[in-house]
DNA sequence: TTACATAGTGTTATATTATAACAAACCTTA
DNA sequence: TAAGGTTTGTTATAATATAACACTATGTAA
C-alpha cells in the first residue's frame, strides 16, 4: 500500500476547522477552536499548518498572517497563488484565473531569471463593501 | 510654509538605515540599530515604519516581516508593488517592470471588480545562488 | 518477524513580532 | 495666543511563531 497523501489526525481536524471557514484563521484562533478535540498547544497547530501549506491544502495570506482553504483544483502545491482582499470586511477569495496564471508562470524579469513560485495579493472592496 | 513631505527625526534615522542595507531589515534588528541613537523602544520603530511604508518610502516584504527602501520613484506610495526574493541567501529586489505593472494594475477578476492595490512576491534563486 | 527510517504527537518554555494606552513636546496656522 | 494635528517617549502587554526533547505511530525492506 502506496502513500495515500491523506491528512493524520491533527492535519485533518485543523483542515476541516479552516475549509469550513468563510474567513481566513488565525493560527490561535484555530488553536482556540480545536482545543475541545485535544489539540491544546501552539506547535501542534503550526505543524499542521506548514504541512497543509506545503500541500497545497491551505494558503497563508500573508498580509494577514491567516490561513484559507485552497478553492482552485490548479495550484500546483501553492506554487502559483493570488487573492483578493477586502479591505473593508475580512473576506478573502482565491483568484483563479488561467491568463494571470499564465502571465505570471511565465514571467521573466529583465535578466531572464524565471521563478518557481509566486504569490500575488489584490486589495480593494468586495461587492457587499462597495 | 507649507508642508514639505519632510521626515521627522526618526523616521529620518530609520529611513537611513533601510536605505544604506543591502538586505531586508526587520523591526528589532532596527530597533538593536538605532538605540544608539536615541530610539530606545518598538513603538518608536513601529510608528516610523507605518509611516514610511504609508509614503512610499519602504515597503514590508510580507513573507519575511522585513522592510526595504523603495527603489522605484513610479510606485505611487506602495499602491502596485512587485519583489524578487532569493530562497536561498537573503536578497529582494524591488521589480519595476512597466508592462507587469500595467497588466496588475488594470487587472479585472470575473465580476469586474478592480482593485486598489497589488503586492506581488515571486520566488526563486538568485544570480549568486544559482 | 525484526529492524530501520520517516512522520506525527504532546509538552514546556521561549523567541519574535506588534500594539495599547497615556502623557508630554513640537509644529502649523488661524 | 489658542487650537489642532503629528511626533515623541515610555511602560506594559498582546499576538504570532519556534526550539527542544521525549515519545508514538506508520511504512518499508531484509
Ligand atoms: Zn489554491
Ligand atoms: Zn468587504
Ligand atoms: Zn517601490
Ligand atoms: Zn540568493
Amino acid at each position: 500500500m502506496h502513500k495515500e497523501n491523506n491528512l493524520s489526525k491533527n492535519q485533518q481536524i485543523i483542515f476541516d476547522l479552516i475549509n469550513k471557514s468563510s474567513e481566513p484563521l488565525k493560527a490561535y484562533t484555530i488553536l482556540f477552536n480545536v482545543q475541545k478535540r485535544g489539540i491544546k498547544a501552539p506547535p501542534q497547530v503550526y505543524r499542521a499548518l506548514d504541512k497543509l501549506v506545503q500541500t497545497g491544502k491551505i494558503h497563508k495570506i500573508e498580509s494577514k498572517n491567516a490561513f484559507v482553504a485552497c478553492r482552485n483544483t490548479n495550484c500546483e502545491m501553492s506554487k502559483a497563488t493570488a487573492f483578493s482582499i477586502c479591505e473593508s470586511c475580512e473576506m478573502v477569495d482565491e483568484i483563479s484565473d488561467a491568463k494571470l496564471n499564465k502571465y505570471l508562470s511565465s514571467f521573466n524579469d529583465k535578466k531572464g531569471t524565471k521563478y518557481k513560485r509566486f504569490n500575488l495579493e489584490f486589495f480593494g472592496l468586495c461587492k457587499k463593501c462597495k
